[in-house]
RNA sequence: CCAGACGGCCGGACGACCGCUGGUGGGGGCAACCCUGCUGGAGGAAAGUCCGGGCUCCACGGGAAUACGGUGCCGGCUAACGGCCGGCGAGGGUGACCUCAGGGAAAGUGCCACAGAAAACAAACCGCCGGUGCUACUUCGGUCGCGCAGGCAAGGGUGAAACGGUGCGGUAAGAGCGCACCGCGCCCCUGGCAACAGGGGCGGCAGGGUAAACCCCACCGGGAGCAAGACCGAAUAGGGGUGGCCGGCGAGGCGCCAGAUAAUGGCGUUGACGCAGGGGCAUUUCCGCCCCGUCGCCCGGGUUGGUCGCGUGAGGCGCGCAGCAAUGCGCGUCCCAGAGGAAUGGUCGUCCCGGGGUUGCGCAAGCAAUGUCGGACAGAACCCGGCUUACAGGCCGUCUGGCAAU
């Protein structure tokens, strides 16, 4: 399991305590080419990013990148619209690297929404 | 030109926009930090974690032996190696070349399936041989059959393997019984540092295989690993020391006084943690267990976290010299990733390479255009030297065999 580092417009989620707080008491939204876990927090700092790919998914070369798109997805589209008051994990699955890069950040909108956070 | 052997190398290219991270400069800010310029940023295997080292901590007086683990032809290289280079031997290939757990089986133990009489101090299933007894036949020389006590291991048969092999002589039949050649062993000579090779002599053959079964011999090996290790170190709780102040009851101890050098009594101090009280074991009740005033300072330990370790190195590149080579030496030159839920990227475009499709030209090989799909194996985690394994496609060199041509 990996994760990134800063992304411009959101800290991220760095102790693995915290990916199993937002796990076990967050919402989750499966879309086509990521799983979404969501956990609203009480205050107004900015959303709280980490990202998770399991060893299901391939080899070390394969979960890199994996990782990366759903980094630079959630990059742009958190950069356009910032959120605030919330961790959420994206999960890598095997459809994240083939799927299209558009098509990517609007799965990543619709799961927003499906949590109630967008 | 075709087929093949060996060695070396590459591992898509360029651009635009948006990012991440190390270094460095400028500006702003008390600071955390922010803005901005320049510059570096994955591999040949970064992989498996199989060997060898550096480094770190722990252990340790020296030597030897035993146990355990590893290595195993010879010489060289190396910091070291189970690695590499050059040889030797044995197999394979027409050849270039390739392969080899390649010490010891005359120290011992074990095992050798099936088949076979027999699988290891030898033995004898079918057989062979002469002698002898009996029966039958007889051309009276013998012949056939059955039996007895012997001689033999050539032939047959079994097997991966049967107590050297082939041939000739020899013999009743046979047998290294004798001889020649081959194999084997011992000794000597020659060449070589050596493994070993060549030659000569002697021996009549002793010593089946298996050491990737135990074992024996020689050599090597202290353990754990960067989550090593070093430093900083909150909040809360707790430990030790020290000083100040305060202190419920109190057995007992100690000191002082009175008394008689006593009993006893008084005062001071200490005080079992016993009683009371308070606190903790998430909360309430009961039970149980544990702890004991307060303030200051110091010491030690220490979770999360931070900093260092952490990249100038058995370093890369070029040239020269020595060497068949591995490699070594000299000179010049360069500084070349350092993350930490883990940077080294994301998206798009153009080109390149490959596959099959369509169209056009062409007898054909092929050429051109077009759109389409694909471009491997794989991600540094302290660092080096190796080994092993994975890998689309491609390039270069040397050599071998064949065909053609000169």
């Amino acid at each position: 399991m990996t994760a990134a580092s800063k992304i411009s417009p959101c800290p991220t989620l760095q102790r693995r305590a915290e990916f199993l707080r937002v796990a076990a008491k967050g919402r989750k939204a499966p879309v086509h080419g990521l799983v979404l876990q969501a956990l609203p927090r009480d205050d107004t700092a900015p959303a709280r990013l980490g990202f998770t790919v399991t060893k299901k998914v391939g080899n070390a070369v394969v979960r890199n990148r994996t990782r990366r798109r759903l980094k630079e997805a959630a990059r742009l589209l958190f950069a356009a619209q910032p959120l605030t008051g919330v961790d959420l994990v994206l999960i890598g699955r095997d459809a994240t690297r083939g799927r299209n890069f558009l098509d990517l950040q609007d799965d990543i909108r619709r799961a927003l929404r499906k949590v109630g956070v967008a």
